[in-house]
RNA sequence: GCCGGGGUGGCGGAACUGGUAGACGCGCCGGAUUCAAAAUCCGGUUUCUUCGGAAGUGCGGGUUCGAUUCCCGCCCUCGGUACCA
């Protein structure tokens, strides 16, 4: 009797078992070659979605082969448990985000098991959790001793109905989400982290991230936006100070034909003390976003600030204009234009009217036509003075030199990277541990005082204000200096700060006594990080900066966090991102409870490359089931059936034993190089179906046949086991084994059974396919290039034409050129 | 706007280093089994075709004996754009 495949009760015994053996608990182990398999952690937003199942599934995957491998592989997770949707569903439900939170996080951590992830659970950590974020704050009080963080101002968006600070999320076309009022840029005092200090360490070791998608390294790369430049000062008339800009391109310095300032620079303040009208062209600024994106694409504005500033080499006046489109954190807040070099200056010149100076030749002097658009290439230096006919590099050194010797100018290395405002003025964070006394200043909680706990039982308004601001038994505390009445900071830190260096605090999470232990330079780099595209930029430069943190205080020894990444695509539906908004949610508990996990596992690794975004189809989870099935079913019959396996004799095979062994060998190396080498699993999965057919037509009662069955079964059983790890224990069993998959070793594939007789060649004339021909896998190319020739089908393209040349690739093809 | 991806049959995708375009799966069509259905199994399935072939990998060019793959210029689409995570 066969039994059927129930993959419910399979998967719960299988589960529990897992579970009594402690199967995914690991210690450090000296002997053994470690492996950290992180896939990025959870926020707990209630319930798992098809992102994360395929996320950690990959990731699962990864794990379980490595450990095939025979490493010490250790693989976590936790739950990314502060952050705004908390909230959001606090004011909907009336519920503190506390109890929301931790509701979610049990449930999701049902879920997680459910689909048989082989995590270490004793090492679940959440962000929310004092244990947790007293060690944030504490690296916060030491970051600032040694002068890495710092308060600045800095401008966050302001809803003047609802009175609070919004998210960039909460801004829809400059209005906020609830109050729809226009919402303006408001600057307060913010804590910052100097994430410029390591602007260029974060660069050059980009270059030695070599498991790093080269994509990730690329917008890095361009986000930290190094480029090499000239500040130099201007003169202005009737104003008491010099006006710094920043350019990199100074060999068209004699092309300026205005300068412009970003609207909070000093001198528009000053400007508008002496001409009131500009105080509504500020106003109307205020107004406008200040993200990258509006920046970029708002209508270039300005005003004539009514200053003039001296050029340094030709003593010509030009026009201080204020511009919308000046960004005051890069640089110095002021630039040089040179509207024929540039396609901003270029638009905003020809709107008011500004001169047009040309000052670089084209490539091959011709004229160029500055009445359309800028010539933004380098070139020849014309009407530039002492400095014509260099080319760039010639005159940036000597422009510099000049600059220098008059000491109004100097070479300097800009970043567009900026430092990491941390502050967010809301309530469900980790708590910022700084006091503020009106005698001893800015003051750090102490280590003995931390954390500094959030409060949680705490009501909701429905205007979003943080609850914290308004509880004074929160705030008011005494100073640890001095003992006075002080105020304690009521802002929390931005939810980037938990989540950069988590992968750490998972080496030693139940550690109370220090931040991180000996164990983390153990588990630490993270050999293999499993996350999201979208994090390509924030997070992961936010975690390779605070690695470098932990390392600089001490904690770790390494430079990088994540040796190997993989970044996921995301999972669509009919072609659109899944969103409640758009009904087209696909939900992971009840296909889990129709199919099973395994299923579901399947068809995540089996739709798409990890890489590319993956297109949901029920109907492909229908036909990952009956692939189960299939293997199931035939495998029971094989093994009812053919109890005795004898060992295989390569050289007594027949031919089509031998073509049946191959193809068994064959698919060993591929889906290895796949797991190994290309992590690309719907390759792998392909290729076992493959095989699968092969050996379901494979009709041989034989022993050596029998024999080289069991083995085909054995080794599909083992290398699907990573990616279905339920169905293939049972499968395990059936075929005569004992003990945990878990724990076998990878397949590896014979030579001796990889050994062709035959190859068959591709023949094409003029690069069209006209025949294949079967060759011996010795012959020589005279040998292949003469059979190719004689083919029949081969002549009746070549006959009465002239043979030019002809190509023989090896093992592969030949092509006959012919006139 | 800028930075980084992606675009191949009816659908998801494969082709790894420039060498058989469409592996594998879904769907569909036909057959077997069944009283019937479900399930299962077997076969077919890019388009056009005068059945010789011809065309074909978002669009337009280029390099090459040969291009989905390399180069140039576009179009569409997705991710990020510093307070969503």
């Amino acid at each position: 009797m066969s039994s059927e495949y129930n993959p419910q009760t399979l998967e719960n015994a299988i589960q529990k078992t897992w579970d009594e053996n402690n199967t995914f608990v690991v210690t450090e182990d000296p002997n053994k070659e470690k492996f950290y398999c992180l896939s990025m952690f959870a926020y707990p937003s209630g319930n798992l979605h098809m992102g994360h199942v395929r996320n950690y599934t990959i990731g699962d995957v990864i794990s379980r082969y490595q450990r095939m491998l025979g490493k010490n592989v250790m693989q976590p997770m936790g739950y990314d448990a502060f952050g705004l949707p908390a909230e959001n569903a606090a004011i909907k439900n009336k519920t503190a985000p506390a109890a929301w939170t931790y509701s979610n996080m049990d449930y999701m951590t049902n879920q997680f098991k459910q689909l048989g992830l082989a995590y270490d659970w004793s090492r679940k950590l959440a962000t929310c959790d004092p244990k947790y974020y007293k060690w944030e704050q504490y690296i916060f009080t030491k970051l600032l001793e040694k002068d890495l963080v710092y308060r600045k101002d800095a401008t966050v968006n302001w809803d003047p109905v609802d009175q609070t600070v919004l998210a960039n999320e909460q801004v829809i076309d400059g209005r906020g989400w609830r109050s729809g009022a226009l919402v303006e840029k408001k600057t307060i005092p913010q804590w910052s982290m100097k994430i410029t200090a390591y602007a260029e360490e974060l660069l050059s070791e980009i270059d030695s991230l070599d498991g790093w998608p080269e994509s990730v390294k690329t917008m890095q790369r361009n986000w930290i936006g190094k480029s090499k430049g000239i500040e130099l000062d201007f003169e202005v008339e009737n104003y008491n100070e010099k006006l710094s800009v920043y350019t990199t391109r100074p060999d068209t310095l004699y092309g300026v034909s205005y300068l412009a300032v970003a609207p909070e620079h000093p001198l528009a303040s000053k400007a508008v003390n002496q001409n009131p009208n500009l105080q509504d062209f500020l106003n109307d600024c205020k107004k406008e976003q200040s993200n990258e994106a509006a920046m970029a694409t708002m209508e270039k504005k300005g005003m004539f600030s009514g200053f003039h500033a001296v050029h340094p080499f030709t003593g010509k006046k030009v026009p201080i204009w204020i511009a919308n489109f000046v960004l005051f954190s890069y640089g110095t807040g002021a630039v040089m234009a040179v509207p024929a070099h540039d396609e901003r200056d270029f638009e905003f010149a020809k709107k008011y009217n500004l001169d047009i100076q040309q000052v670089i030749e084209s490539h091959d002097g011709t004229e160029i036509d500055l009445t359309q658009q800028a010539y933004t290439e380098k070139g020849k230096l014309i009407n530039s003075g002492e400095f014509d006919g260099m080319n760039f590099s010639q005159s940036f050194k000597a422009i510099k030199y000049k600059l220098e010797q008059e000491g109004i100018g100097r070479q300097q290395i800009n970043y567009r990277l900026r430092d990491w405002g941390v502050s967010r003025q809301r309530y469900w964070g980790c708590p910022i541990p700084i006091i503020y006394c009106d005698d001893c200043g800015t003051v750090p909680v102490p280590e003995k005082d931390l954390p500094v706990v959030l409060p949680e039982e705490v009501t909701f308004d429905s205007d979003g204000g943080s609850p914290i601001k308004k509880m004074s038994e929160f705030y008011n505390v005494l100073c640890p200096t001095c003992g006075k009445k002080a105020k304690r900071e009521t802002d929390t830190f931005d939810t980037f700060m938990d989540s950069s260096w988590y992968f750490a605090r998972f080496a030693n999470p139940n550690n109370d006594e220090q931040v991180l232990d000996e164990t983390a330079n153990y588990w630490l780099p993270v050999d293999q990080y499993v996350g999201g595209i979208e994090h390509a930029i924030l997070h992961l430069l936010y975690a390779r900066f605070y690695h470098k943190l932990l390392r600089d205080l001490g904690y770790v020894t390494s430079d990088e966090p994540f040796t190997n990444l993989l970044t996921q695509g995301m999972v669509l539906k009919d072609g659109a991102k899944m969103s409640k908004n758009k009904g087209n949610t696909v939900d992971p508990r009840a296909l889990i409870d129709e199919y099973g996990a395994d299923t579901v596992r399947l068809f995540s690794m089996f739709a798409a490359p990890p890489e590319h975004s993956l297109e949901w189809s029920d109907e492909g989870v229908d036909g990952s089931f009956r692939y189960l099935k299939r293997i199931w079913t035939n495998i029971e019959n094989f093994t009812q059936n053919n109890k005795i396996i004898a060992k295989i004799v390569q050289d007594d095979l027949t031919a089509d034993q031998k073509a049946m062994r191959l193809k068994t060998h064959e698919t060993i190396k591929k889906v290895s190089d796949d797991f190994g080498v290309r992590k690309i699993f719907n390759t792998a999965i392909a290729a076992c179906m493959e095989l699968t057919n092969a050996l379901v037509k494979f009709n041989d009662d034989s022993n050596n046949g029998k024999s080289i069955i069991h083995e085909g079964w054995e080794a599909i059983v083992k290398m699907l086991s990573p990616i279905v790890p339920h169905i293939t224990q049972e499968l395990w069993h059936k075929l005569g084994n004992e003990g945990l998959i878990v724990d076998v070793k990878w397949p590896t594939f014979n030579e001796k059974a990889l050994v062709k007789d035959e190859l068959q060649i591709m023949v094409q004339v003029n690069g069209k396919l006209r025949a294949k021909i079967n060759v011996s896998a010795n012959a020589d190319k005279e040998i292949v290039e003469k059979t190719a020739l004689g083919d029949e089908n081969v002549q009746k393209f070549t006959t009465g034409k002239q043979i030019r040349k002809v190509i023989v690739v090896p093992g592969r093809l030949v092509n006959i050129v012919v006139v």
